[in-house]
DNA sequence: GTCTATATCGTGATAGAC
DNA sequence: GTCTATCACGATATAGAC
């Protein structure tokens, strides 16, 4: 009776074993990256310990390993799932251009001062990776490039230049740089760094020297 | 014989050892300093270990302990011994003022990417610094407050407005911002980022606008 | 003043029970 | 899928010989 038909009584508990555990696997694992990432920018990466993130999730450190195999892989798996979050609230947003970008660089200083835990991670994060084959140097030189060429984009839709116009560019990096490390003094110092007028006064700046200098050179 | 004046011989010969050894540990210990200004800018503070720095003076890591007592003592000398260099270097250019500080500082761009090892120590550590009761944060809390103060001053005096003027202020920031946020984005990719170039644009365009505001103020 | 030796601890990772 | 147990390693720091 119970063996009639074993192939099926084997397969249908199968599939829901493979179903019901993976919906919580998914689960685990962004609880575990949520962990990792406060973790990671409470202590660093080299520092913060798998212990530590394990027990915050409430697990051993071994079972982190099960998800993620090493902890490398744990970091890059953090800082990609932080990517994934941020083009959500961008698409959010339905993706600014031109000069409303740069509004909305300003208005994500504002945001940001509410989320301690990420900026932290981020500001601590891409510092610790200029340091001596880091697992994450590739991830942030990357990054840094594509914020760049990000802004420049757009830098050039507001003043009226081509993204690659080498004033662009340097202008670019430069506000790029300029919230970085504001970000640094702000953590250490949060009463008297203010980001958000800071970067404000950041773009108007360098927008307006730059529409200057792209005028008159028509 | 050789008991005939014990005092003496323990006196003299111990009166030398006082002096000569004690010059030679001051030159042990810069040569510590230096040791570990790389360490600690190669790997940060907490990855960066006592024995890699002894093994670069050629010591155990027990002379060092010796030295400094412990890594954080160490840690704390390292930072001290270089903010000593970078004034004895400020005193050679007869410290400018106003607008030939603003250029020091570019200068100093420029300085600095020939002395990586210690752009990167002071990149990597002072965002490091931000982590949980991190031994250097005070001391970048007060480095960062310090170069605010310093830039404003000079700032103020540039643009004729008072130091403690809020706009001031907050530009200040914004150029101690930039030029940290820079190293950072040119440790990772030193081929698109262009350090000099990229402050005096930021210097240049916080500087015109300031005089702007400040001029349709009066 | 520098060494060797040792104490003590924490780390990331693996193996295997359940 | 999570646990316990264990491993191999490296860290800071201390004690004491020389």
């Amino acid at each position: 009776m119970a063996t009639t038909f074993p192939e099926t009584t084997r397969i249908v508990p199968g599939a829901a074993k493979a179903a019901k555990p993976q919906m919580r696997t998914a689960e685990r694992r962004t609880a575990i990256l949520e962990a990792a990432t406060a973790v990671f920018g409470a202590r660093g990466y080299n520092s913060g310990s798998l212990v530590e993130i394990a027990e915050q999730v409430g697990m051993t450190h071994a079972g982190i390993l099960h998800h993620f195999g090493s902890k490398e892989q744990l970091l890059l798996a953090v800082l990609a799932h932080r990517d994934e979050a941020d083009l959500e609230r961008l698409d959010e947003h339905q993706s600014p251009v031109g000069a409303a970008y740069l509004d909305h660089l300003v208005h994500t200083a504002q945001y940001s001062a509410e989320r301690v835990a990420i900026i932290k991670t981020y500001a601590v994060l891409s510092a610790e990776s200029v340091t001596g084959n880091h697992p994450a140097q590739e991830f942030f030189r990357d990054r840094f490039a594509g914020m760049r060429s990000r802004v420049a984009t757009d830098l050039g839709l507001a003043v009226g230049a081509d993204a690659d116009d080498p004033r662009v560019v340097t202008a670019a990096s430069a506000i790029v740089a300029a919230t970085d490390g504001l970000q640094v003094q702000w953590l250490l110092d949060p009463v008297h760094v203010d980001m958000p007028s800071t970067v404000q006064l950041v773009i108007d700046a360098i927008v307006e020297n730059l529409r200057r200098t792209v005028d008159a050179q028509q």
